[in-house]
RNA sequence: GGGUCGAUGCCCGAGUGGCCAAAGGGAGCAGACUGUAACUCUGCCGGCAACGCCUACGUAGGUUCAAAUCCUGCUCGGCCCA
């Protein structure tokens, strides 16, 4: 590993698209620790898989001794970055914001090492440093030494251009702010490298020349490629919607079924960029799962691997269990204590016996489909299996029996599920 | 401000007085196949106390036995003129 440099393993893993002076920079990274920022801006109150790439660089670096600085962008996140959308972002208030930068701080936190030592990350908000900057200052200060022939020549910026929606001047300018935080950072905590994912090109060499030309010195880029899918819908997009990092929004279970359920050519690609195991590790895997895809190595692994990063070993744990019984085994069977696992990662509904009666109400009422018609549909295509058992028009839901007295699983299709509690 | 064209179900998009819950496509759901896959095939795809009823074709009215379809006002959007 080290033969080849830490840029040279990046960029074998597939997660270099482009950089300033490759080989300058693997020298400086050869030379000893570098300080390093990667920015997320607050659009949400949780980051999402996508997200998940930056992190895991950051993570990266530290590992290889060097000091990350993940920045949430209470600042940025009011003006929104135009790169990569056809349209003018809508404004967030001030308080969903803050919101935001809190909860988005404490996701960042968690895949870093924050004790303190030579490496330790740094969170930083690059509302600290911009919030109280005047309209004059910043125009002097930073707009002195940008043209604007440089912003025009972005590529999301031309493209905006030239699209009836246009770009309002505060979209424009995001750019200038994202430079002054490289700048800053630069100034302040002797960062020398920012990175991000491609569309974030512009933004990052802006940084690099308002350094050259306020401090003097030099300063170094690097983005990784966007993440596609072999089948050219977005990454990290289900029919449920994005896949947050935020165990609220998308379970433990959910999020590892995100991987489990990954296309074969996709996994491939993603072992090297996501998994922190070493290449060799992830080369044998490879071919593994090559030799029998149908084994799901590499998803599983895969799985694993970064749900423990995300919601911790237990979760992971959890999760696993519960996928076990319901991928696998005959649910009557399971233990209760299997049967818990399950009952943490499923949704459930507490129900009265009464409640089973009224099956097509019960089923609608608890998420598992939108309407009543749509569960009569769903029972008549014999898509609900019951404790592992089809049930038939005008069978109850407790028909099936209950079990350990306590649970019904309902299974609608073949990868939703659902556990409804009877309550005596 | 004037003119003109448009607004249809989750999305795109036909329909231009009755045969319209509305063609076709996409998305989604279910079944067969399977590897918790892909591909392919089949069915479903507004709601409900369901061979019927209700709600829906931007919005508010009107004409008619009958309107998504015709008329009027309004709202929003495209284009043209000022």
């Amino acid at each position: 590993m080290t033969n080849i440099g830490l840029l040279g393993e990046l960029t074998t893993r597939g997660l270099i698209h482009d950089t300033t002076d490759a080989a300058a920079l693997e020298a400086r990274l050869a030379s000893g620790p570098i300080g390093l920022y990667v920015g997320f801006d607050p659009t949400a109150d949780s980051l999402h898989v996508g997200h998940l790439l930056g992190q895991l660089t950051l993570r990266r670096f530290q590992m290889s001794g060097h000091r990350p600085y993940p920045l949430a962008g209470g600042a940025t996140g009011m003006v929104g970055d135009p790169s990569g959308k056809s349209e003018e972002r809508n404004l967030l208030d001030a308080e969903t914001l803050q919101h935001n930068v809190d909860s988005i701080k404490k996701q960042l936190a968690n895949l870093l090492d924050f004790t303190p030592g030579a490496n330790a990350a740094t969170l930083v908000n690059n509302a600290d440093w911009t919030a109280n900057i005047s309209a004059l200052e910043f125009l002097r200060d930073v707009g002195k030494h940008i043209t604007v022939n440089q912003m025009m020549a972005k590529e999301s910026v031309k493209n905006r251009l030239n699209s009836e929606n246009g770009l309002s001047y505060t979209e424009f300018s995001y750019m200038l702010l994202q430079a002054n935080d490289f700048r800053h950072l630069c100034a302040t905590h002797n960062v020398e490298l920012q990175m991000g994912g491609s569309d974030q090109w512009g933004n990052i060499t802006a940084g690099i020349d308002l350094i050259r030309r306020t401090l003097g010195r030099g300063a170094f880029g690097a983005t990784w490629p966007l993440v596609t899918r072999s089948d050219g819908q977005k990454f990290g997009k289900t029919a449920g919607g994005a896949v947050w990092l935020d165990a609220q929004r998308t379970s433990p279970y959910q999020f590892r079924q995100f991987w489990m359920q990954m296309a074969d050519a996709d996994v491939v690609r993603y072992l090297p960029q996501f998994s922190l195991a070493s290449l060799e590790e992830v080369r044998a895997l490879i071919a593994e799962h090559e030799q029998a895809p149908e084994k799901r190595t590499a998803q599983r692994s895969l799985a694993a691997e970064m749900t423990s990063l995300v919601h911790g070993t237990d979760a992971a744990h959890h999760a696993e269990t519960a996928a076990d019984i319901l991928f696998g085994a005959d649910p009557t069977t399971a233990s209760i204590e299997a049967l818990r696992a399950v009952a943490s990662e499923v949704p459930m509904t507490t129900v009265s016996f009464a409640d089973l009666d009224d099956t097509y109400a019960l089923l609608a009422r608890a998420g598992v489909v939108a309407s009543n018609s749509e569960a009569r549909r769903t029972i008549q295509q014999k898509g609900l299996k019951v404790n592992g058992k089809t049930l038939e028009e005008g069978e109850t839901l407790a028909s099936k029996g209950i079990l350990h007295e306590r649970w019904v699983l309902v299974r609608k299709g073949k990868t939703s599920y659902h556990l409804f509690e009877v309550s005596a």
